[in-house]
DNA sequence: CATTTATGATAGTATTACTATTGTAATTAA
DNA sequence: TTAATTACAATAGTAATACTATCATAAATG
């Protein structure tokens, strides 16, 4: 297990930081849970407060409303998700190695004991970034949102991917799109394995997340190596 | 323009069935527009009542929620551009014609003078599909509407896409896999173009959807020739 | 020791997401 | 032609949601 460390975020979805109290704490701890349990649409600050012996007045001075919790949940995994790929290919020198792993973290986050944080369970975190993280950005509110720097981390997060992906083949025309569809199909297939699985050659299975990391190792060096 | 065509939908996501009366067609075409200017979480059946002079339990009548007919929505999208794509695809003998197509509709669809439906504007219809159609499967509800036949259009659309591939390249493993992918990246890149434009090259202007179908049409003929 | 800060307790509001009832005009069936 | 069905509008009402406001108090800080 990798020694705890400290995930910030370059913006404020939150009114107080929660990482500093004893109540900020629980409520990301106990929100992570509920949200994955009961799905974002029925979480409400109400039914936290009741997990947490707390109250609604209480929860909502830390966050304005629960998408904002959502948008920081969110972000604090790309942000951790950024972390690991630089952790885990800090010593690999061939390009191809670090895009292999930094693609296997990807579908894989929250799997394996990658650094953590000790009042996130990153496990359950994960299932709510498969299921949920498209609505933070799918709201009417997306342009505001994203000028208040909402979405800091998970472009950062793409750009970091992009750069591996050019330092693969500096040719490729895409690099962005191509890592922005890889990351949200490592969580589409995942999901569609298991509730739509039509959709998809990926079965629902403990190999669900090998079969996966398959396709996309496929599909993305099938497009950059197909370039000049 | 093609000659009036008639989409009907293998479930029951409605109560009653909209296209039949006068008041049923109304709620289509005006919540297309309401989704399209509030988003989805802004919508209400209220809202939707004011706006054609009816009031909400009138609209209740057609459908129970507005997710049910958000789901109508998306569905009768699907059954449209799966049928739009056979009419167009109909005469071309070649398979990467074919497939070449089918990747154009998929991201031209409500562009152009397709098939079309007197009180459905595909134009508007399609910024839904773009913006909220992910809402409609990342639920909790997912299963049990799955087994209500909810997604049989998506599904459908999926296998007719994951066909053409196959005939392409019978060889590739992951067809459905590689059209979903697809499917979602469309839509994806045109809104990341005029929304979150630092993750996708595509550039929001009249020739974003020309970009996307080229960025799609590498990456999946890519994959495909990339196999056997 | 004074004061700020964090939280809890309680109350209250507007909106949402419905359900139920009743009256009536228009269709349809006998 | 009349009787019965249906489609809809009008109205009322409920429980839950998404907040906001106020006040008291305990704990931390300066």
């Amino acid at each position: 297990m990798a020694a705890s460390i400290h995930i910030s975020l370059k913006h404020k979805s939150y009114l107080r930081e929660p990482e500093s109290t004893e109540l900020g704490r629980k409520i990301i701890s106990e929100s992570i849970k509920i949200i994955d349990a009961l799905g974002f649409e029925q979480f409400t600050f109400k039914k936290l407060a009741a997990e947490i012996g707390s109250t609604e007045a209480s929860v909502y001075r830390y966050f304005e409303n629960k998408h904002k919790l959502l948008v920081y949940l969110i972000s604090w995994y790309w942000a951790w998700v950024d972390y690991t790929v630089t952790f885990q290919t800090h010593n690999l020198p061939d390009p191809r190695q670090r895009l292999n792993k930094a693609l296997e973290v990807l579908v894989n986050a929250g799997q394996e004991d990658d650094p953590n944080v000790a009042y996130i369970d990153e496990r359950i975190l994960y299932r709510i970034v498969v299921a949920e993280s498209s609505k933070v950005y799918l709201t009417k509110e997306v342009d505001a949102e994203n000028k208040e720097g909402y979405f800091l981390e998970i472009k950062k997060f793409c750009r970091h991917l992009a750069q591996l992906v050019l330092a693969v083949n500096p040719d490729y025309p895409y690099p962005h799109a191509l890592v922005s569809t890889a990351m949200e199909a490592a969580h589409q297939q995942l999901y569609f394995a298991s509730h739509l699985p039509s959709l998809t050659e990926i079965k629902y299975s403990q190999h669900a997340v090998e079969e996966t990391i398959q396709f996309l190792k496929h599909l993305v060096y099938s497009a950059i190596d197909n370039s000049k």
